[in-house]
RNA sequence: GGCGCGGUGGCCGAGUGGUUAGGCAGCGGUCUGCAAAACCGUUUACACGGGUUCAACUCCCGUCCGUGCCUCCA
């Protein structure tokens, strides 16, 4: 495993912490998956690219990272129905499609979202239904420590009496009794199953299934279906055991989510769950959140076919995922299509740089101190996953390798091989991108064709003959190239 | 109302108690038959009001604004 000084920052302590995980080499960790009732989203892109990141990092330091990630397929109630349907059940009913249909449907457009993200996919995937049975056996384990009780078929977790000689908001910075006075002043909440509880604050473990509910299992205390945030700590626990390393998800589950898996963890099994806890930042739009009530709910699929009143273009998965990336993940995320566009425009030249890389020739000395410009890339992703710094160092690299290219700077054999072996790995296995106009499988075709046609062109201008010169040029243009007209003759790329 | 996070130049977005972020856009130059590209140089900053300090964009307090949570939405 190699050397390293990185740096995570812990939502638990506030502060950015050693990396230090239970049983080196190996890493576990559990990110919060999807609910597959609705197209992938711009939401979805974020939390999913900044954890793959993190992955994908930590291999390349030479853990081992089993990465659990869940698919929520079950038990989660309408926002705005009252009687308290399962969200999948509901939207099955409507389309007349089977509730598993729905969800292999969701879970596919899922997936192929992912993969054009350019995410490497979670070693597990476990599904939620998949896992009553360890949903079940959890349940009675937090009433055998009584710190859950049953009401009329259901089971709630008593935050309460948990309070007592433990830490409940130590996660989120909420304190007990803020919450239950902020929840007087809210009134009675008119929530199924209010009176059932002991008190406002107390979650669901188990639930009872209204007789119209589709998904429902059995239970020793009735037909239902499991709480909405057992099933992270059941399957975080089944695949990864507590305490493991890394947990993730957005801001918004800090609380109550992660804080309830924290407690029904700690409950269930007498472990804090969770080293670390990392939460990335949320994405605004136009400066404004997102979300259905203000019409600029963007799925994924509009961002990639540009069909959507708030797009002016269509924006590639790369231009999405770079973009990101721009940023801390800790830091909201304004999208807008001007900050879209630059980052488009910014990617096509950093990966136009690093195709040209390779027609770099070593010179006797070096230059450029490519070491030191390595140590700062490691440091920086080294000091929490500091892409945007990464990026911005990288861009240093962009304005080396054009030196390279006009010769005002020089690299040794050895330095060259490290610059580009160095560049490789930060651009495309640490940060995940993609040169996708590259990706066409007879690029060495076009190449030959295209410098026979510089070839005739450089032929008609050393004859003065510019008609045809620049005809030739204007027609490959036309057909998606850049004419690069340099000291050593011309080259070409593809225009973004 | 409570808890948390943030307000950086035309736009996006890093970072720091005293020294260049970076990208996109703009401007000037080199190169070029012209153009593009590339390269060089360069203009616009740290919400507002106090305070601490030799020194604050960076720390503290207040105000305003945005945002997340306080809802069985994961």
């Amino acid at each position: 495993m190699q050397e390293h000084n990185l740096h995570v920052y812990n939502t638990l302590t506030r502060t950015k912490e050693k990396f230090e995980p239970f049983s080196p080499p190996f890493v576990g960790m559990y990110v919060c998956g999807p609910t597959v009732y609705g197209d992938p989203h711009l939401g979805h892109a974020r939390p999913y690219i900044t954890f793959d990141v993190v992955s994908r990092y930590l291999r390349h330091l030479g853990y081992k990272v089993r990465y659990v990630r869940n698919i929520t397929d079950v038990g989660h109630l309408v926002n705005d129905a009252d009687e308290g349907e399962d969200k999948i059940g509901k939207k099955a009913k409507a389309d007349q499609l089977e509730p598993m249909e729905i969800v292999q449907m969701y879970t596919n457009s899922f997936h192929d979202a992912m993969r054009a993200l350019g995410n490497i996919p979670p070693s597990i995937e476990p599904s939620a239904a998949g896992h009553i049975p360890e949903q079940i056996k959890m349940v009675q384990e937090i009433l055998d420590a009584g710190l859950a009780y049953e009401s009329n078929g259901s089971v709630y977790f008593d935050v309460e009496k948990y309070a007592k000689t433990n830490d409940y908001g130590k996660l989120s910075g909420k304190v007990l009794e803020d919450l239950i006075s902020s929840q007087e002043r809210e009134g009675v909440r008119n929530l199924d199953g209010q009176s059932e509880k002991r008190s406002s604050l107390d979650f669901a473990i188990w639930k009872k299934a209204n007789p119209e509910h589709i998904m429902r299992w059995e239970s020793p205390w009735s037909d239902g279906f499991p709480g909405w945030h057992l099933e992270c700590s059941v399957m975080s626990r089944k695949y990864l055991n507590f305490p493991f390393d890394i947990h993730g998800g957005g801001m918004d589950l800090q609380f109550p989510h992660h804080e309830c898996e924290i407690a029904q963890g700690k409950a269930a099994t007498g472990i804090d769950p969770v080293k670390y806890w990392m939460h990335n930042n949320m994405i605004t739009l136009d400066g404004k959140k997102m979300g259905k009530s203000y019409g600029n709910g963007i799925n994924l699929d509009q961002f990639f076919t540009g069909d959507h009143p708030l797009l002016k273009q269509a924006y590639s998965p790369m231009t999405v995922r770079f973009y990101i990336l721009m940023a801390h993940y800790r830091s909201t995320l304004d999208f807008s299509n001007e900050a879209l566009q630059s980052a488009q425009k910014a990617m096509q030249r950093l990966f136009n740089a690093i195709s040209s890389l390779n027609d770099v020739k070593p010179s006797g000395s070096s230059t450029f101190n490519v070491q030191e410009w390595v140590n700062e890339c490691y440091a920086v992703l080294d000091d929490d996953f500091n892409t945007a710094q990464l990026l911005a160092l990288l861009f240093e690299s962009v304005k080396v390798i054009n030196q390279l290219k006009d010769g005002q700077t020089k690299l040794t054999e050895a330095d060259l091989d490290l610059f580009k072996e160095k560049v490789n790995l930060f651009v495309f296995d640490i940060l995940g991108l993609k040169d996708e106009e590259a990706q066409s499988g007879n690029q060495e075709e076009v190449d030959g064709l295209i410098k026979m046609l510089l070839k005739l062109r450089q032929d008609a201008k050393l004859s003065k003959d510019y008609a045809t010169s620049d005809a030739i040029r204007d027609e490959i243009q036309a057909l998606g190239f850049k004419i690069l007209d340099g000291k050593d003759g011309s080259s070409w790329e593809r225009q973004s």
